[in-house]
DNA sequence: CTTGCACCTAAAGCGGCTTCAGGTTTTATC
DNA sequence: GATAAAACCTGAAGCCGCTTTAGGTGCAAG
């Protein structure tokens, strides 16, 4: 009963298809030791098994909810040791929550202040445009003490 | 009356500061044409005048704003045209109010599981945390269906 | 005249991949 | 068994919007 091995040995685009991302970026992930190298065939080939399956959709999985290579990194060595205290994933966690917030509300204010400029435009010249004008003179936003100042809007 | 001569022409540090960025910002935004080249001093020095800070200044802005540089460069022409039509403007505004509308719903999303996974968990041992349970498995996810697959967060 | 800051350039680094260039291996069809 | 297409391989460069680094030159104060 040798009939389904192929479902359980699979390559890297069987693998990637699965997982849901390109195989580039499983390769990605092995060279900066997310992954661990692949075992290969007689031809050079990456093979894979279930359990690197399993890993690489905690890492997508992870990155989608947001978190950092680095961070994902840390949950990926907590969730290989499943009787240590989960203490820190809990701080990671609610790290990223906080930032995740702190980024909605910049948003929010952003979405507000661009929503008056957009309504205010009456679809004329630029010299009247109150989007042109808007930009030009910080004085007329709602919170002129800038929108997120030198950080980066995300 | 030339006693505030050097209020009218600066160097690059002032220039930086009275718009609220960095030097090499400055430079930088010079070197991919947001900015025209500076004139310059016997000793190779950047000269500016109020005009260029005008200019940094509505850069700056609609950086704040969110909008990507090659944004910023076509509101930046158009802002030299005053005598064309806005639409464009208009356009630009409208669909990055669009787009930070899109990242606002999905942070939301994103935000509301965070919650639900740092709420659940007990703190106790990795393998009976909610955080690394929920990592491993996307079916316990509210939003099964993916939080943004895989498109970037931001 | 020296100290120390502001300025100069060119190039590399950041995150997190993606894309490209140029090759090898596997698979499907004839 | 030949051939063509698809999948795989590696290493390097590109993306965005700056920031940082390295190694210099200009300039003003004490």
């Amino acid at each position: 009963m040798s009939h389904n091995t192929a479902n359980t040995v699979f390559g890297i685009g069987t693998l990637a298809k699965r997982a849901g991302c390109q195989v580039q970026t499983v390769r990605y992930y092995e060279k900066i030791g997310l992954l661990p190298p692949a075992t290969r065939n007689a031809g050079n080939q990456r093979r894979y098994d279930s359990a690197t399956l399993g890993r690489l959709t905690f890492i997508r999985h992870a990155r989608d909810f947001g978190f950092s290579v680095e961070a994902v990194r840390e949950l990926l060595g907590m969730a290989d040791h499943p009787n240590m205290p989960c203490d820190h994933a809990d701080a990671i966690a609610k790290r990223h929550l906080d930032e995740v917030e702190a980024r909605i509300a910049r948003l929010s204010a952003l979405r507000d202040e661009l929503k008056r400029m957009v309504a205010q435009c009456a679809g004329g010249r630029v010299d009247e445009c109150r989007i042109v004008e808007v930009l030009s003179d910080h004085q007329q936003c709602l919170h002129a003490a800038g929108h997120g100042g030198q950080q980066t809007i995300r």
